[in-house]
RNA sequence: GGGCGAGUGGCGGAAUUGGUAGACGCGCUGGACUUAAAAUCCAGUGACUGAAUAAGUCGUGCGGGUUCAAUUCCCGCCUUGCCCACCA
């Protein structure tokens, strides 16, 4: 009889919804398992077959720790702000809230016919206002500690999503969104103090068991270094400069300072005859986009503002310039140029015909390019004759008794620009009132409700759309009772993503975000799986915000993920990215159709490995139908199990077992097969069988179910128990033994595993192929017991 | 320019405390079944020499090295992917 997927598919993922097979157990004593996936953003697009090969790889992993008699949480949800469901908006005329319901239908009938165990009692969506309360509410505990400030400043800008972006969010100068090229604008923005965390972001990855590429790309993001500030006077004049330098040593090789243009002293110290090359250089750069500056970065520019610093080391007079080439934004906005010994210095003072003095000795000529190694210290006074390191810690301690400068550090993490001015995200919970001031909205008056509109279009003066509402932009003040209006920024598509994994916890609770007790057992999560493309900045913010949660006690544990794992892509048949505009995408929903949702999950995990870029080959599908329906087809039962059977059984559930656990689950797959293509040759018992089923449920759930069943197993697959591996059962009667002559395999011999050095010796001796290599007397044998023996004649 | 990773048959890939390279799957070739096709089943399938299921040579990006033995370890290159790029 052929397998009717369809139907049986249907009737197993109904009983599995009637009986809530998987729910979840809060007041559990078993052992907890948390395993979480990134939550999709519900995009009109649909389910993507990328989504199918994560939520399946943890599928497995889930069901698998279930059968081992863990208590799992495996749950799902939407990460539904965002801006392409408000373009989406803008265009149509609906709703987002009403887009955003009509796809997490659709991405939920999807993931549904996949047979993945998520606990569906728990789905969470960021954009229902019982969620979002929570997300004000933690916004508003970051308030009360002082971590969230409003500030003038320049922000990246995208002229044609209307929007401001964060940092993060401009990637080759470019918006991430829409690729345009991006701009800065001056505006009122809400921002976190990440940067307080730095340290502990950074240290407590030792703690955590991530992949190392994973953690790497952490501690590049935050970019800490060490060094110096140092003051340097300026020459006819009261005022100083503080620069920031991670080669102190080097002070004694500064012949020319620099500041960015920005810089506030930039005005006090341009001279007359300066200014207007000085205006003209600014007015430059401020209309430079940051793509421009990148570009033209071979090329260094600036211009002097005809005053001098004062070395404090040797009192000489350096000129002081400005140039782009400094970024106001990170150290103190002012360096001290070393031309002999940084390329960026050496390369502007060459253009400029400024001084270039050596003070590291170096093998090469200094003409040629700037020497940045190591080595002893030379024109400089009490420095001379020291290595770098010893020089650093010489010049620190001289700097911090003369009063001039002392060690510090620095990041390239800035703080977090948390405002959006969009409609589609969770209102920031702040009234402006005119005689209180700024005032944060009281925890009992959350959530604060998004408004229903009419028209979502951003405004052209950078201002939310939620600023022409009248009716909810003016309120009046939870101080005073006074007028007052509230803050028109939405948080960015960040924020909802920072704590779901503790929602998912308590996903109901209206007293607070989740139930302390409850956290306590779950926490942490276990193993956290995601895309390579948010391994910096999601992570980054969601361990932020845990270990705020943590510090004000609301949360157990520092970090919230023991450990990180990420998966390949996969990538359309033609080798290229799926992109509707390429029209190379894949449809899950057809393979489901077409073959059924056990064969898209096997071949998804058969593609390659978990962690690696893949290729999408419609011709593999077939194969693992055809491996489907040999087990589905499977009768040559037999009443006792061979010797050999037994073994391979054994070796089977060693293997699965082992690959599960390390992601490895193409060769799991492949060893199913391989277990299946023996027994369909000499034959197994039913037991034997039903332990294969166990096996490969994880993976084929539906018809694991479906055979067990079939062969009156009352008891579900996905309650029954991961089959123990047994070593003692393993009996491997002869071994084929590879004979090497001089590194070459010669022979093979059958033989027993045990066999000795002095047994196998003779038949070697004997064995009438190896005569003619043997004529000449062996002066070494190598034997591995087992394995092989190697013979130097 | 910097950081991390990867290069194995016609294709996806397996194998690393150094120990039979090519598991498993796709594709391909031949055969069985069929009026025919699909599906299914059986056999074969790294390259080369060879009538050969005799024997042998070569073979894991390239060039060296260590070793009885190297896809695996070391040195030097090439190619390619991803991430970050004026961070003082």
């Amino acid at each position: 009889m052929k397998y009717n997927f369809k139907k049986t598919e249907k009737k197993w993922q109904k009983i599995w919804r009637d009986e809530q097979t998987f729910q979840s157990e809060d007041n559990s004593t078993r052992e907890k398992y948390y395993c979480l996936i990134e939550f999709p953003y519900p995009s009109g697009d649909g389910l993507h077959v990328g989504h199918v090969r994560s939520h399946t790889a943890l599928d497995v992993i889930a069901r698998h720790k279930r059968l081992v008699g863990k208590n799992v949480l495996y749950p799902i949800g939407w990460d539904a702000f965002g801006l392409p469901t408000e373009n989406y908006a803008i265009k149509t005329g609906i709703h987002p809230a009403d887009a955003t319901r009509q796809n997490i239908a659709i991405f939920k009938k999807q993931i549904q016919s996949l047979g993945i165990s998520f606990d569906w009692s728990r789905e969470i969506n960021t954009t229902e206002p019982e969620y979002y309360k929570w997300t004000q509410w933690i916004f508003l505990q970051l308030y009360k500690k002082g971590l969230a400030y409003k500030k003038a400043m320049p922000i990246n800008w995208c002229p044609s999503c209307k929007i401001g972006l964060a940092n993060e969010e401009v990637v080759d100068a470019k918006c991430e969104r829409c690729g345009h090229v991006a701009e800065r604008k001056n505006l009122n923005q809400w921002l976190l103090k990440i940067t307080q965390y730095a340290d502990r972001l950074i240290e407590d990855l030792e703690t955590v068991d991530y992949l190392d590429k994973i953690k790497t790309s952490q501690i590049n993001w935050i970019g800490r270094s060490y060094g110096a500030e140092i003051d340097f006077l300026v020459d006819n004049s009261n005022e100083k400069i503080r620069v920031y330098t991670t080669r102190p040593d080097t002070i004694f090789g500064t012949t020319y300072m620099v500041l960015s243009p920005e810089h506030e002293l930039v005005e006090a110290l341009t001279t007359d005859k300066q200014r207007k090359a000085v205006l003209a250089y600014q007015k430059l750069t401020r209309t430079k986009s940051d793509l421009e500056r990148t570009e033209l970065a071979k090329e260094k520019t600036g211009v002097w503002t005809g005053s001098y610093a004062v070395n404090p080391v040797n009192k000489e007079l350096l000129p002081i310039w400005i140039a782009d080439y400094v970024l106001s934004t990170y150290g103190t906005g002012a360096i001290m140029a070393v031309p002999a010994h940084d390329e960026r210095d050496f390369e502007f003072a060459k253009k400029f015909k400024l001084d270039i003095k050596e003070v590291i000795q170096s093998e090469q000529g200094i003409l040629a390019k700037a020497y940045i190694g190591d080595g002893k210290l030379i024109n400089s006074d009490f420095l001379n004759g020291l290595e770098v390191e010893k020089a650093i810690e010489a010049i620190n301690k001289w700097l911090e008794d003369n009063g001039i400068g002392k060690s510090a550090k620095n990041y390239k993490l800035r703080d977090w620009i948390f405002s959006r001015q969009h409609y589609w995200g969770e209102p920031i919970p702040i009234v402006f009132c005119e005689k209180c001031g700024e005032i944060p909205v009281p925890e009992d008056q959350l959530p604060v409700a998004l408004p229903m509109v009419e028209k979502y279009e951003p405004t052209d003066t950078g201002e939310s759309p939620l600023a022409d509402i009248s009716d909810w932009v003016n309120t009046t003040c939870p101080k005073c009772s006074g007028p007052a209006k509230r803050e028109t920024d939405t948080m960015p598509n960040w924020a909802g993503s920072s704590w779901y994994f503790l929602r998912y916890i308590d996903p109901k609770n209206d007293q607070s975000f989740a139930d302390q007790d409850k956290l306590k057992y779950w926490m942490p999560v276990d193993l956290y799986n995601g895309g390579m493309e948010h391994t910096t900045l999601h992570l980054l913010y969601s361990r932020f915000w845990n270990k705020f949660l943590y510090d004000i006690g609301v949360v157990p544990t520092s970090e919230p993920y023991q450990s990180r794992v990420s998966h390949g892509m996969i990538l359309a048949p033609d080798g290229e990215k799926m992109s509707k505009s390429r029209g190379n995408v894949i449809n899950p929903d057809v393979i489901v159709t077409e073959y059924g949702a056990d064969v898209l999950r096997v071949y998804e995990m058969f593609i390659g490995p978990y962690d690696q870029a893949v290729i999408w080959d419609t011709n593999g599908i077939k194969g693992v139908k055809r491996f489907l329906d040999k087990v589905w087809k499977f009768e040559n039962f037999v009443a006792k199990d061979s010797e050999k059977i037994i073994s391979s059984l054994q070796q089977t559930i060693h293997k699965v077992t082992k690959d599960i656990d390390q992601m490895h689950f193409n060769t799991a797959v492949s060893s199913l097969m391989e277990f299946v293509n023996e027994i369909i040759i000499t034959g197994c018992s039913q037991d034997t069988f039903k332990t294969f089923l166990i096996l490969l449920s994880p993976f084929a759930p539906h018809l694991a179910e479906e055979l067990n069943q079939k062969y009156g197993n009352k008891q579900y697959v996905c309650q029954e128990k991961w089959p123990k591996f047994d070593k003692n059962k393993i009996k491997i009667s002869t071994i084929e033994m590879p004979i090497m002559i001089n590194g070459k395999v010669r022979q093979r011999l059958i033989v027993s595993p045990d066999i000795t050095e002095e047994e196998i010796k003779k038949l070697v001796m004997s064995d009438e192929k190896l005569q003619k290599y043997l004529i000449s007397k062996p002066k070494k044998f190598i034997f591995v017991s087992g394995k092989m023996l190697s013979i130097v004649v």
